[in-house]
DNA sequence: GTGTTAGTGGGGGGAAGTGGGAGCTTCTCT
DNA sequence: AGAGAAGCTCCCACTTCCCCCCACTAACAC
């Protein structure tokens, strides 16, 4: 179950160190890939699987499939856990999350996303004040 | 079956005791996360797959509940309960339900709330008065 | 009074996170 | 083609922090 936020170092090597709690459920292949809000999508082997085959389901018709598509099954990196427990981060992805440094990893239960700190930091202040909100929003929508 | 309310200390290890009565209901893992109202929850670990299971079905097409994952997953944090019957407080959880020292436990039936025990006060202050309202409102509703 | 349980406090060993070096590959420039 | 530079991947070492174990006190029951 990948859940919690984790604060490590993207090391000058760019390796990522992932929490030795999600090690057994993430396994020795992840895909990394471009997430949503500025942040990278981490996905254990076998959820990538089923989100790539949703993804892919629609073929080439749909114009906002096709580009949606580009951004994720483009961008996306399939990669071996090593020893440590880390993973490395290509270019492509770490410069279009802005990572520098410290970085977030948070999980969501069957993906994780990772940040850099700092935007991690200005977006969970903005949810924050507003959790209450969106708890009735969904409560509303019937989501939770 | 988790009711009542509970005055303990959180020690400078950040380890908190759980009343005696609940450690069955509670079982030996537990999970805690960001509540509302500024408060934290703790679920038994049966009822948090529960909840995690229906926040993380809506998938990651919708930006509210992006967000709101966030807020409770992403603050997850997954314990055993010690020997002592005792689990640890994440600095994350502590400093957002800004717990010192003294800290209420509040039996909510199927999970608890943690509150530091100033906004404990304050708040159930609040609500003593308007104990009546609350009551006609929640029956116009249909829920009681 | 004595035994038991609940809540609190402290210390030590081991693992988790991090950093760096050695060896191999790949690419470029001469 | 050959040499040098850059990059990647293992492997090892260090340091810090966390988890587990033990100990103490207070309260309650018998």
């Amino acid at each position: 179950m990948l859940i919690g936020k984790y604060t490590h170092d993207l090391d000058p090597k760019k390796r990522l160190t992932l929490p030795s709690k999600w090690r057994t459920d993430l396994g020795k292949k992840v895909v990394v890939t471009n997430g949503l809000d500025n942040s990278l999508f981490v996905f254990p082997i076998k959820e990538w699987e089923i989100v790539a085959q949703r993804l892919s389901q629609s073929g080439f018709g749909n114009q906002d499939s096709r580009s949606f598509n580009r951004f994720i099954l483009g961008n996306a990196f399939e990669t071996d856990v090593d020893a440590a427990g880390r993973i490395v981060i290509p270019d492509i992805l770490k410069d279009f999350a802005r990572l520098s440094g410290k970085v977030v990893l948070a999980g969501m239960y069957s993906r994780l996303e990772i940040w850099d700190e700092a935007a991690w930091e200005s977006n969970i202040a903005k949810v924050n004040g507003k959790a209450d909100d969106l708890a009735s929003k969904l409560n509303d929508l019937g989501i939770i």
